[in-house]
DNA sequence: GAAATCAATGCAATCGATTGAAATTAAATT
DNA sequence: AATTTAATTTCAATCGATTGCATTGATTTC
């Protein structure tokens, strides 16, 4: 195994001692000008890099931030990804990426992993199983700063990133119900997600506001594509069907689309679908799916710098004040509506 | 800011020296019962948790696998990441990922971080533009084993992981042709990169063997969203103009597919498509695409395999022998055919 | 010419954990 | 009781870089 160059190797060969070379090459005033172009000229020639393994032990700090996310696979995290990294990138942090798939046992692992890695900060989007959240705390409790994005909880010391889940929700059923829609069903997320109640409680107040009752038996727990295909299939064959849908995500979106014309109904015809993501496929499939966007590569950005912040001015956990930032969403309108 | 427990603080509450406690918490034989309990359930008690930063100074190794990739938000990159992930995690790595956003500077650029984060090894996916791999040579010349899969580079000594393109793109052609197509283009990725190549040549044999003429202009360079859909209505409107599309990727042949509809010819009766990639896009557009699987997941486990077994037993430069291997690929047909 | 000043460099401790070798203690043997 | 053997534990060096505090040698000052 060859060794890499160190400052020790330098000083042999120059018959300096190790503070010297250290000192030659950050430029300390107190070396002789000949000695540090000496030093840097044979470290140029050697090609030395300094050992940030090294470094990351006596400061206590490894420039690496952890992701702990659902699935890397869908479009709206992996948009996340990117702006997370280019913030990362741009103030020389690395990133640590690590998946929970929606799994809860594993992501306690995954902020174990963390842990041990001695990460300095962590971006978290819980999996839709967590309901206990002492493993982020356990974090917090070890002085490593945490930023929740997307899926945020309220009551942990976290600053927090999010869509305004709420206004776009509203804005895609009044949209619909704009268009003509009388019977508006909401396909949701999960309800321990703040998603999952922020987009319903849009859903409940856009139909309020145009004196639409509010029908428990028109929300459905569905925010995969399968099984959203699957209940709108069961849906769309029952009586008095709904006009509308207003799912949660895209793919569950695109699900509806599918399932209805299976049953040879038309869109937006025959009935109207709006989205949540605004991802690549919502521009693929037929017709268009008009969808809320999210600004996922924007969230991350955010959520990335937020942590950054966090990291420059630590504050001790007595005078913690959870800061929460809300990124603007937008309806995009486009043939299924 | 807190300090963690160290084996210090440990050895100090005990009256004892760090080395017996080390040793205690590791089960060494030399260590009493007593002792050793003392030690573990202390240890237990205070919450100590080794320092991972130290122990990487000590044994020069971070195991941390660095990912260097095009983009994240392709489909069949997160897949691999996936698949890498998975096999990461089970052999207690962690993974940091480095996007290059296709462009060779920035590349450049990553292989600079991968070697100042210290990671163990490397799993490369290089950019479009990259041309001289004198950067990932630097990364060999470090003794950090490198390697390439989808997008690889033969003349290094690196082991490489690839699906096999050659074959999946004869068969996509072969399908086609099969199909009744008598006039077949192919939008193909840039042939620096090895897929373009060996899906040119693919594409190329598969002519071949049904005694259909090669011709150099049904032959684009377009494996892009946008460069493929304005290349489509282009040669669409032609006189003339071809009645099967092999595209690189889903992408692009969804582009296809959206241009030809958009001109009014009908999918499959007047036009036959085929992608590569089989991503979640290609079972939404409408009608679903014909493409070739390119099992992404897999090729990202095979890729980690091979890099984790070059951690377990390093060669020496002289010694190394590059091994590559070929993931299946498979046909997947469906309505664009 | 002795003392003070200053520039340039080296020493040694530090970060946290590990490990070969030495030292201490206890037990066993003669 | 003296000596060997075995069982525990500690010492000190190591990994690579940094940094407060000497130390050295040269120059200036009185």
């Amino acid at each position: 195994m060859k060794r890499q160059i160190t400052i020790k190797d330098i000083a042999i060969k120059l018959g300096l001692s190790t503070s010297t070379v250290s000192r030659a090459l950050k430029d300390h005033p107190d070396i002789s000008p000949k000695t540090r172009t000496a030093v840097k000229e044979l470290a140029g020639l050697l090609g030395y890099r300094p050992n940030r393994i090294a470094l990351n032990l006596r400061n206590n700090s490894t420039r690496t931030i952890g992701l702990i996310i659902p699935e890397i696979e869908h479009y709206f995290f992996s948009a996340i990804i990117n702006g997370i990294e280019e913030i990362a990138y741009k103030n020389d942090y690395s990133v640590m990426v690590f998946q929970s798939d929606e799994s809860y046992k594993r992501e306690v692992i995954n902020t174990q992993a963390v842990l041990t890695n001695r990460v300095d900060g962590v971006l978290v989007s819980f999996s839709k199983e967590t309901n206990d959240f002492s493993h982020f705390q356990k974090l917090i409790d070890n002085e490593i700063p945490v930023v929740f994005f997307d899926r945020v909880i309220e009551d942990l010391p976290a600053d927090q990133v999010v869509a305004d889940d709420y206004h776009g929700a509203f804005l895609a059923v009044n949209h619909l119900i704009e268009k003509g829609c009388k019977r508006i069903a909401h396909f949701a997320a999960p309800q321990n997600l703040l998603i999952g109640k922020s987009r319903l409680s849009g859903y409940h107040d856009a139909l309020l506001k145009h004196n639409i009752h509010f029908d428990h038996e028109l929300v459905f727990l569905a925010d995969t594509y399968e099984t959203s295909k699957k209940a709108a299939h069961d849906i769309l064959r029952k009586p008095n069907p709904p006009d509308g849908f207003f799912a949660v995500n895209d793919m569950s979106a695109i699900a509806i689309i599918k399932a209805a014309k299976e049953l040879g109904k038309r869109i937006p015809e025959d009935i109207k679908v709006v989205g949540f993501e605004n991802s690549k496929s919502a521009a693929i499939c037929e017709p268009e799916l008009t969808t809320v966007d999210q600004f996922g590569f924007e969230l991350g950005r955010e959520a990335c710098l937020m942590l950054l912040k966090r990291l420059k001015d630590p504050t001790t956990t007595e005078t913690f004040k959870p800061i929460k930032k809300v990124i603007k969403t937008k309806l995009v309108v486009r043939g299924s509506t």
